[in-house]
DNA sequence: ATGTAACTGTCCGAAAATGGACACCTCCGC
DNA sequence: GCGGAGGTGTCCATTTTCGGACAGTTACAT
């Protein structure tokens, strides 16, 4: 069960729509009207499904391209899913050249909106996880182990490509218990 | 300039005009009539472009889909565009979301494929280099500016997320010069 | 002005990591 | 069946790192 989404578009019949279809897979929806101000917040979402145009006449998308940018700098493991009905390949391109985690057409299958915000909060959620291994014991863990991986399990090897002498790496592997 | 290049379609007509248009962008440009054996040879490529369809009736880019996924699993780091002349949203979508580095569609404008096909190596290199970074004290490095631009520079606070001393991330900052 | 809270940078005895050396194992080629 | 190459795991004197403590600075509310 994904805890919060968010879902920002300027239309209210499709925030009402959207909500409703999204409301059984959530615990919480939250809908916005504009993208002013959500950045601050994005963090407490584990995914926002964004609308591609505000403007009325904005058909190219870079408004919901902006938005994406400027969240994906608030909070970069944030998964955030565009929508759009004017959908060209290359505004779809575009949008997920640029870090969309997926892209639907308006209008949409309820059940293939469902799928792709759960996916979007698995994403996030995984990104959260791993992006916050900041720590370097973690950080060094996942490297010990992906270098053993890389030369199956060859001691010697996997510590020159660490950069680490035979013994440090027996220490380091002990240390962290492999 | 790119070093080396491979398109790999099955219309002799299409490798053609696309060797011609990426030559005087790439070292070498080797073509090839279908993705059999290639992924064995993946890893000397800076870029593929990959058709998606092979067999001709064949118009949902599944062949190209795996492919793409038989490249990856043999080159993590390689960035490969994919193209195709029946190109809907949906498979565009599908195809960034496995990990496409671009999409275009048949028939393309020249200079756009020789940018599609640039970006696409810069990616490769940059991978290519950071993934490299099996090496623990690179990888600290990273770590440590990430952590430092994070907090922007407040030495305490890096430190408790790094998982360390406040003393021993100044021992470790100058040791990595920083 | 005074307290305090959150920083910064540095010191030093205790504790841990270092890496060269050692003994051993096992798979080949001659 | 012997030498060599390339592994493994462990030992220990030396070097490095550790982190609590200290003194200093800045910002701000009392």
């Amino acid at each position: 069960m994904i805890n919060a989404l968010l879902i920002i578009d300027d239309d209210p019949d499709v925030l009402k729509a959207a909500a409703a279809a999204l409301a059984r897979a959530a615990e919480r929806v939250d809908t916005a009207g504009s993208p002013d101000g959500v950045a601050e917040r994005a963090h407490v979402y584990d995914a926002i499904l964004l609308d591609m145009n505000f403007a009325a006449g904005a058909r190219d998308g870079s408004a919901g391209l902006d938005t994406l940018d400027r969240l994906h700098e608030a909070a970069s493991a944030l998964s955030v899913v565009l929508m759009t009905t004017y959908g060209g390949v290359a505004l779809a391109v575009q949008a997920l050249k640029r870090g969309a985690a997926d892209f639907v057409l308006k209008p949409w299958r309820n059940e293939a909106l469902v799928d792709a915000m759960q996916a979007a909060a698995a994403l996030t959620a995984e990104r959260r996880a791993s992006g916050a291994a900041l720590n370097l014991d973690d950080l060094e863990r996942r490297a010990i182990v992906r270098a053993l991986s890389l030369y199956d399990s060859n001691v010697s090897h996997a510590a020159a490509a660490l950069g680490l002498t035979r013994p440090a790496l027996y220490r380091r592997m002990e240390r962290h218990g492999l």
